[in-house]
RNA sequence: ACGGAGGGCCUGCCUGUCGCGCCCCUGCAAGGGGGUGAGGAAAGUCCGGACAGGACAGGGCGCCCGGCUGCGGAAAGCGCAGGGAGGAGCAAUCUUCCGGAGGCCGUAACAGAAAAGAACCGCCGCCUUGUGCGGCAAGGGUGAAAACGCGGGGCAAGAGCCCACGACGGCAGUCGGCGACGCCUGCCGGGUACGGCACCCGGGCCUGCAAGACCAAAUAUACCGGCAGAUGAGGGCGGCCCGCCCGAUGCCGGGGGGUAGGUUGCGCCAGAUAAAUGGCAGGCUCAAACACAGAAUCCGGCUUACGGCCCUCCGUAACA
RNA sequence: UGAGGUAUGGUGUAACGGCUAGCACUAGGGAUUUUGGUUCCCUCAGUAGAGGUUCGAAUCCUCUUACCUCAA
């Protein structure tokens, strides 16, 4: 791990189909932005996160992965915000490709709204 | 210069910083170092394969797809070059069609007499002068399409009826070409268009990596072994005992198939498996660093989307 | 990722390649009625988009777009 902790291995993503299956089942939904996120108390060591964005929303593959890949970079500038381990599913909520400002915003509206509760 | 036509090439590189996948080295470990990391279309899934499973004695018919020629190719609704007929454009050039049949079958709406052996108007002849009989297919009109064009002969009037020239189709021959075919000569032919059928040549079994292969929890269980069991195993009521009720299987071990899940298939310079190539700042080469766009079994094509440059050619205008 | 299908007025659906694309409901107008309903009459509006074949295309062919189904 890097000193200044920004960072965002394999093992800090959520993975696995019962894990998966399990946040959906248990886990809280907030809305923040053009994010929708559901979240619940992490059972592994670190947090874990993923990111979807609906095929409905941009036909593009192209479209979905720069999506995703502005989400993930927001969440590994901010992850400091949160505190103990958390499950999270970040849900891509929006008919346009925002710039990353407006995500980096509301990834961390979001990662506060968790680190409150 | 503007507009257009054809062809070719490229669609980055570097630095700093924060990050990601895979591989290698190092380290007990945390970590550190190095290498490498999307496309011309990766796309649509329109064709063809490889590969995999299923089916399958051998052969024929049938069915489906393709159909000018030559070369390339494993093959292709493939590429390159060329041929014929037609169409678009002032032009450069582009584009559509293409084996085969004098036979058979089907279709040709509306209009029109008639849409395939035609006669409404019309033209001509005869007499018994009529709502007659017969001949003709040049002219008119309908239609997307109407029986080859034009000139002459011929005739009662006419007509490829005959003749010359021409167009079209077929056959034969000389020459040129590997060939499709072309040029020339001679002979023959005359009801159109489209589609299908005999036939000829080539290809085609079906399903697809979510194919397929391997490992393998929990639960139930074929089968095998051991123990207990109508002298009551075990279960229900209950915290336990007694009691009451139901009662022939119960427990343990082995074990095959198989589900969740995992590995493989899956790439020896991309190789993931909820899935990596990015963010920010700056620079360079420069024709430009922008547009279209993100590998999931892999190849060969086609099609569609889209940025830029170069070369050749055509047209218009201006200048020399 | 692979395989397959659909698209016709606002909605649901018909139409051997051939009349002005038919029908039902809805919507608008009118008639009947004291008013409303029922009933009757009239009207509006459609072949997903772009090319091609053809004398002629909703139909046949090619491409594009949108939607749906199946295969863990």
């Amino acid at each position: 791990m890097s000193v200044f902790g920004h960072t965002l291995p394999k093992s800090e993503r959520l993975s696995g189909r019962s894990a998966i299956g399990e946040l959906l089942r248990e886990g809280r939904y907030i809305t923040s932005g053009c994010l929708k996120v559901c979240f619940k108390a992490g059972s592994a060591d670190a947090t874990r996160i993923m990111v979807s964005v609906p095929k409905k929303l941009f036909k593009r593959a192209v479209k979905r992965n720069a999506v995703k890949r502005r989400v993930r970079e927001s969440y590994r500038t901010q992850k400091s915000l949160l505190g103990r381990p958390v499950d999270i599913l970040f849900i891509y909520n929006n008919a346009e490709v925002l710039p990353s400002e407006v995500i980096f915003k509301a990834v961390g509206d979001a990662l506060k709204h968790i680190s409150e509760k």
